[in-house]
DNA sequence: ATAATAAAGGATAGTTTTGTCCTTAATTAT
DNA sequence: ATAATTAAGGACAAAACTATCCTTTATTAT
């Protein structure tokens, strides 16, 4: 399906692709793995519903950019979270695909939009941003991952239940 | 300045492009035009901020996919709302880009995520997307339009002031 | 009627995002 | 040491989004 000149999005989401997947992926990886058992990217891929090596891009971000996840070569390698890294909020997960500010920014997407020079639309967003931030600044990568283990949360994109 | 294979986002916003000149044309053209006082592409892309010939194409969706703004061509023409547009709400101009639904999307990405099969994600966020949904169904665009009129709101891109 | 004006719309280019392929490097097991 | 395994990373392909160019159509003024 070849669309010209004009634009109608096709999918449309808070996040790109991208965050998306490593949003899961840290979700999964908090859940399933830990120091003493590390996922591959074959395995993390099929759980979430994401292609494996875009996955395997969105990971070396992560460990890389980052460091909200870790990994080692070799057999019986893999990727895991350490303890202090499932205590992160979930934001950081945001930075390292460097959509952080999508919490943060004007919606009509002005830059010189704030408190005192606000958009249109700047007092009525005002206290859903605030909210919105607060959630991923305090939520932390630990507490999704349990919220998911209770076996009845969804992580893939199949709509199939993780237990 | 071109990147390869991984991403880390340039610019990130809730909303595309498209949409965000969207928001802006609409506000622009509630607040300084009329049935009686048509505006022209190159001066509501001058004020918002935005390409000429990209925001011709958005305002095309406008008229077209939706009927959030009228239009006539030729000398004297342009583009206006008509009093019945101007009640519209914000999510009707969200509509015309087919974004409407980054309001009710599953942050995640999911498309199984729901009440009843929710993701990590879905209980602590569920409040903000209610808010969120309230605000672009209940505000409308006069609203927003007449706020813009006080003198003291920002419409453009540029940080100017619009009086 | 004709010319001028302004939007409508088709075609295409540029950029970013998404996705894949394949080689390299690190680690483990034998 | 060697081979096997798995992530790291470079290069590239495909798709989507953003942006521009140019022709056509409708409308108005002369």
């Amino acid at each position: 399906m070849s669309r010209q000149g004009v634009a109608t999005q096709t999918t449309t989401a808070m996040f790109s692709k991208s965050t998306e997947y490593a949003l899961r992926a840290v979700i999964f990886i908090g859940q399933k793995g830990s120091e003493g058992k590390k996922l591959g990217i074959p395995e993390i891929a099929a759980a979430i519903g994401s292609p494996p090596q875009f996955t395997a891009k969105i990971l070396q971000l992560l460990t890389k950019n980052s460091q909200v996840v870790s990994s080692v070569r070799g057999p019986n390698g893999g990727f895991f979270l350490t303890e202090a890294a499932k205590n992160l909020p979930v934001k950081a997960i945001l930075a390292s695909t460097g959509e952080e500010n999508v919490l943060t920014k004007c919606v009509l997407g002005l830059y010189q939009c704030s408190e005192v020079n606000p958009c249109p639309m700047h007092n009525d967003y005002k206290s859903i941003r605030r909210q919105m931030i607060q959630l991923f600044e305090t939520k932390t990568i630990r507490e999704l991952a349990e919220e998911t283990d209770n076996g009845k949360v969804l992580i893939n994109d199949m709509g199939k239940q993780v237990y």
